[in-house]
Order: C-alpha cells, then sequence, then structure tokens
DNA sequence: GCAGCACTGACACATTTGTGACACAACTCG
DNA sequence: CGAGTTGTGTCACAAATGTGTCAGTGCTGC
C-alpha cells in the first residue's frame, strides 16, 4: 500500500518530520510551504493524498481546502494546532475527510494518512518505469522490455522498494524494512531473493541490481 | 555513518544509563550534566547527535537546542518530561528533530537515535565536489572527471573524510577516527588503503591527496 | 654536503570477510 | 494433497583488507 502524498505545511521542521514518517512507510511525500505552492502542487501532480496545516500563509488551509474540494475528490488531513475544537469543525465543515490535533504522534499521521487512503480508494495506484522495466503496484504487475514478467510477492515488494529508492545503496536491512511489514529470518534471506529477482529481471547483460561489496544492493536504470 | 553522541542530562542516574545502552547498541557516548556544559562540549566535539533533557541547570533544553541550531544542523532528540505536551511543541519549535517522553526504554533512545541519524544522513542527499571528484554518500557513487569509479566500502569512508576536511592535514589517527566505526589494525594499514585510494582517483599527475611528512595526509581540490 | 635516521610508497601474500549458487525443508494456500 | 514460495545451510569463489618486507625519499644534525 504505497501513496503520492502532498504535505502542505509552513514549519519545515514538522513537514519534514510527517514527511520522514510517511516515507519509512513506504509513501511518497512531496511538500509544499503555503497555501497557494499547495494549490499549485496538488493541481499538477494530483497526490493521493493531501495533508494540509490549517494555518498556513497566503492561502490559508480552510479556502485551500474547499478549494480543492470543488476541483477533485482528493483525501484530505487536516493539521489542527490547538485544541480549538472550532477550528476541528471548520476544518471538517470545508470538507476535510479526517484531522490531527497538534501536537501529535508521528505514527499516528502514517495511520491515519492509511486509514484514509483505504476508506476512500480501497487501494492506490502506483507505476514506477525505470529503463526497460516498469512496475504497476496496483494491477501488481511487472513488464521488462514491454514483455510481462511474473515476481512472487517478495519480488515484488523488493523491486518496488528498489524502484522507489532507485540509485540509492540499500542496505539488506533497509530493504527489509521498506520492503515488508514483518520478516523473520536473517538479512542472508534477501540474496536469495535478490538472486531470483535478477533471474527474472535482467535481460541480455544488463544489471539492473548491482552489488555493494560490504554494503548491500542498488537499483538503477537501464537504459535500452 | 558514525555516531558520536552527546548526552546532556544532569541526573547522573539516567544518562550513564542511556549511555551504557549507546555504548552498546556501537555509538560513541560524551555526557554533560548542566546546559553549559552541554554547549561547549557540543562546540567542541561536533557531535552527530545530541540528546538533550528539557530541564536543565544553569541553561534549559529549550534555549540551548535554539543555540545549537542556529549553529549547526546537528541532530537532537528531546527528552521531555512527562506528558506535557505543551513541553513536545516547545521542543519540536525549538528546533529539535524528535522528542522521546519520560519514561521511556532505553531500548527507545538507541531506536529513534538510528533512526535519526538514519534519517539525516539518509535522506538529505550528501553530495561532495572538490575539482574533478565527486562523491555521492547516499548513492555510494564516486566520480572523477565525469567517469564513474568504484572505490571499496574503507576507499569510499577515507575518501568521504577527505572531502569532508579538505585542506585539512589529517593524522592516521584521526582518518581512521574520523572513517571508521571499528577499526584493527596498526595505523599504518591506512597508507595502504590511500595508495589503493589514489590509483583510482588521480588522473594524469594530479595530486589530490598529499602526503604531509610525519604528520599525515591532506586532501585539496584540483582544478580542472 | 653527507651520513644516518625516520618516514613513506610499492607490492605480494595470507587471512578474513562477503557474496552467489544451489539443494532442501518448512510453510502457505488453494 | 500438491504446487509454488520462502528461509536456511553449505560450499565454492571472489573481493577486500592488514601485514611484512624492501626500496626509495625526505628530514636532521654534524
Amino acid at each position: 500500500m504505497s501513496g503520492r502524498v502532498l504535505i502542505v505545511e509552513d514549519d519545515r521542521r514538522i513537514a519534514e518530520w510527517v514527511q520522514t514518517y510517511l516515507k519509512r512507510a513506504g509513501f511518497t511525500a512531496e511538500i509544499a510551504r503555503d497555501g497557494r505552492a499547495g494549490l499549485d502542487t496538488a493541481r499538477k501532480t494530483k497526490p493521493d493524498l493531501v495533508i494540509l496545516d490549517l494555518t498556513l500563509p497566503y492561502l490559508d488551509g480552510v479556502t485551500l481546502c474547499q478549494t480543492l474540494r470543488r476541483e477533485s475528490d482528493v483525501p484530505i488531513i487536516m493539521l489542527t494546532a490547538r485544541e480549538a475544537p472550532a477550528d476541528r469543525i471548520r476544518g471538517l465543515e470545508s470538507g476535510a475527510d479526517d484531522y490531527i490535533v497538534k501536537p501529535f504522534e508521528p505514527d499516528e499521521v502514517v495511520a491515519r494518512a492509511q486509514a484514509v487512503l483505504r476508506r476512500v480508494h480501497g487501494t492506490v495506484q502506483e507505476i514506477f518505469t525505470q529503463g526497460n522495466i516498469s512496475l504497476d503496484e496496483t494491477a501488481g504487475t511487472v513488464t521488462v522490455g514491454g514483455e510481462a514478467v511474473t515476481l512472487t510477492q517478495a519480488q515484488f515488494a523488493l523491486l518496488a522498494t528498489f524502484m522507489r529508492h532507485a540509485g540509492q545503496v540499500l542496505s539488506r536491512d533497509q530493504l527489509i524494512e521498506l520492503s515488508f511489514d514483518e520478516f523473520d529470518g536473517f538479512d542472508r534471506a534477501i540474496d536469495t531473493q535478490i538472486a531470483r529477482l535478477r533471474k527474472r529481471i535482467e535481460r541480455d547483460g544488463t544489471q539492473p541490481i548491482q552489488t555493494v561489496y560490504g554494503a548491500g544492493y542498488r537499483f538503477v536504470a537501464v537504459e535500452e
């Protein structure tokens, strides 16, 4: 379950804090620093979910929320500062699907985000393309060079993680953390899965998954 | 990814408790007993992470946090007593990256410390460029004159240290301390690694890594 | 200048450590 | 039960790293 989230929040620290936890939970998260930027970004990137601070420069949260509501049915979670009940009401009236009161636990944000997405969509659409490999999270399909490839669940999750963090070196522990909810086994089990995954996605000598000796693995796009 | 942690906490018992667990997890941990000492130590030793009690003698946690923030971007974890939400907000607003509510499990401190370090070193893309050499810590890649170069872990860590302290003379001991979490071997082993590193990053007579007789080595940028 | 010393570079080697391959057993799900 | 999937153990191989030795170079004091 993943999704593209837009965080509209003027306090950089809070924004990045939320972003981090969302990323760790498998989301892709973008930040807009004020209301106007938030509206622009939302129109352009069409995120799966918007997390919206109530008090924002240029264009306040309520107005932004109403505007977005008129244009799309993107789910919106409102961050309301203080314990001002009036704010919550205004938030929900303006069309938010849920609200979180500051101060909050980051885990709570993740949980609510997942809940809202599950509620609204059932699932979330995600398609990655890197070089000749493309992966559709919704459909659960992978194609290499246009040709369909079948992967097991674990291999699929691994590949998704690789494509989401293309170019980065990922340790076995990171791969486990990012790919599986729960995992029991030594980290060497990853090697086996990587080997199986390689067999299925490598084409005539290309090496999309590189071994970084002593560190882990790295996925890089392969040109046609 | 080294881990030197500074613990600023007036309760000796708690401080040593945390210290023990951090050390066991592979960190190097130092303790300062009050705010002023904390500030001094932080300035002198430049730790990778500061764990900060909110209530401190001489200089309270919030003030210390703000001061540190102005001077550097060292990650800060705040220890907030009890469940005072106001404290958490003040903590985060003053620039802390994360907070932990007392009473806490020592394992939690370790986990958060690792998370914060991962976050800071991981998401913030660290790319150094000096002359024709550029190094990407996230991707684990090095290019010289635009051409990719593969290095081993040790050589990569060494080069990263050099680029981080470009122009400075670094003794072998300093290089070891700054580059490796644990290192077993004589300091002459560094010579071998330097030699191997030079072979890979020198181009037509340039000497990015200079030998300083009797003192150590120095990295200097090379013009095109 | 020059001898003597300390330090560094080069290189081969042995050890250690990490990875790939593969077979097998446990497990899951229909 | 049966097919497919997944983690583990083992082995062989590859890569990396520290050490030892020796030659060469830079300093120092006379």
